[in-house]
DNA sequence: CTCTCTGCAAAATGTTTGCACACTC
DNA sequence: GAGTGTGCAAACATTTTGCAGAGAG
C-alpha cells in the first residue's frame, strides 16, 4: 500500500512507529471520500481489522494530525472529523459547504482561481499586520441543502 | 438598553419571552469584544446578575442562536464560542486569525474589498451547482502568533 | 391564569488519561 | 532489549435533559 508506506516513512522520521493499527486507519482514510469522525473510523475498523480500540483511534488521529498526515475539522455538530491532508490524501485543495440542518458536508474545488488571488493577498496582509505565520486556512459556507429546505 | 430592547422584540416575535437572565446575557455579549464560551458568560454573569445557572446560559445561547441574535463558532479547542451576529452586535463583518498553539483568536476586518468579490462569485456558483441556499460563511486562517513562535 | 423559563441534579456525549501488557525496531 | 504502542477502565469536560417550581405576558 503505497500511501501507508509514505506515511510510515514520515512517522519514522518523527520518531514514531508504523503499526498494523495505524496502517489500517490510514487505509480507511485513504479509501473514503468522506470526512470521518473517530467513531466512524472505529466502526470501519471493526470490519477490516477488529480489536482496535477507540482510544487507539483517538491517539492515532492525534499523532497523524501532529505529523501533518491528517487534518482535523470541527464543523459544529459535536464531533471532530478527520481527513488526509493534501500531501498524503488524494483530494485536492478544497473547501466545505455545510448544511446547518442535517450537517451534510459537501467538498468543492470550484472557483479556486478566484480564491487563490484572494487568499494570497489576504495571507500576505495578515502576516504583516498581525505578525502571524499562516500555514492553513479554512473556508466554510453554511446554508440549507435542497432536502432540508423542503422540510 | 437599546440592544436588549431590539432583541426582546425579536424574541417576542418568535414567541419567546425576554427575561432578566436573557437580557443580562445579551448585555454581556454586547459589552465584550471577545468570543465567549458558555462558561465565560456564566462567570461574567455571577458578577452582574448572580443566580443564573450554566444550564440557563446554554439554553439561552441556543435560543439566541436560533433566532439569529448570536452566532456560534467552534474553533477547535473544545468549547464553543459565541458572539452577537452582525445584525445585533456592534462588530462589523470580520474573519478570524487563529493561533494553533495558544488558541488566540484575532478578529480582522481588513482586505474586505477583495473578499467581497470572491465571496459573491463563489456563493453564486455554489448555490447554482449544489442547490444550497447559503446564508453565511466562515473564513479562518491558522498559524502561529509571534509569542508562540518564540517557544 | 396559562405557558414559558429556570435551577438543580443527573445523564449523555465526545475525548483524554493511567496503567499493565504487547509489539516494533 | 529498550522504548513506543495498545486495550481496558476510569476520569474528564462540555453540553443536554427531566422535573418541579418560579416568573412573564
Amino acid at each position: 500500500m503505497r500511501n501507508g508506506h509514505r506515511c510510515g516513512q514520515k512517522l519514522a522520521g518523527c520518531g514514531y512507529r508504523m503499526t498494523a493499527g495505524r496502517e489500517a486507519i490510514i487505509d480507511i482514510l485513504s479509501d473514503t471520500e468522506a470526512h470521518m469522525s473517530a467513531e466512524d473510523i472505529f466502526l470501519a475498523l471493526r470490519d477490516i481489522h477488529p480489536g482496535i480500540g477507540l482510544t487507539t483511534v483517538y491517539r492515532t488521529l492525534e499523532l497523524l494530525e501532529q505529523t501533518g498526515i491528517v487534518a482535523k475539522f470541527e464543523f459544529g455538530h459535536g464531533r471532530a472529523k478527520y481527513e488526509l491532508t493534501e500531501e498524503y490524501g488524494k483530494k485536492n485543495h478544497h473547501h466545505h459547504l455545510i448544511c446547518r440542518q442535517c450537517g451534510t458536508v459537501v467538498d468543492y474545488s470550484d472557483f479556486m482561481e478566484d480564491e487563490l488571488t484572494y487568499i494570497e493577498k489576504t495571507e500576505k496582509g495578515l502576516t504583516k499586520k498581525y505578525n502571524f505565520v499562516i500555514d492553513n486556512h479554512v473556508i466554510n459556507f453554511y446554508g440549507l441543502c435542497a432536502q432540508c429546505r423542503k422540510e
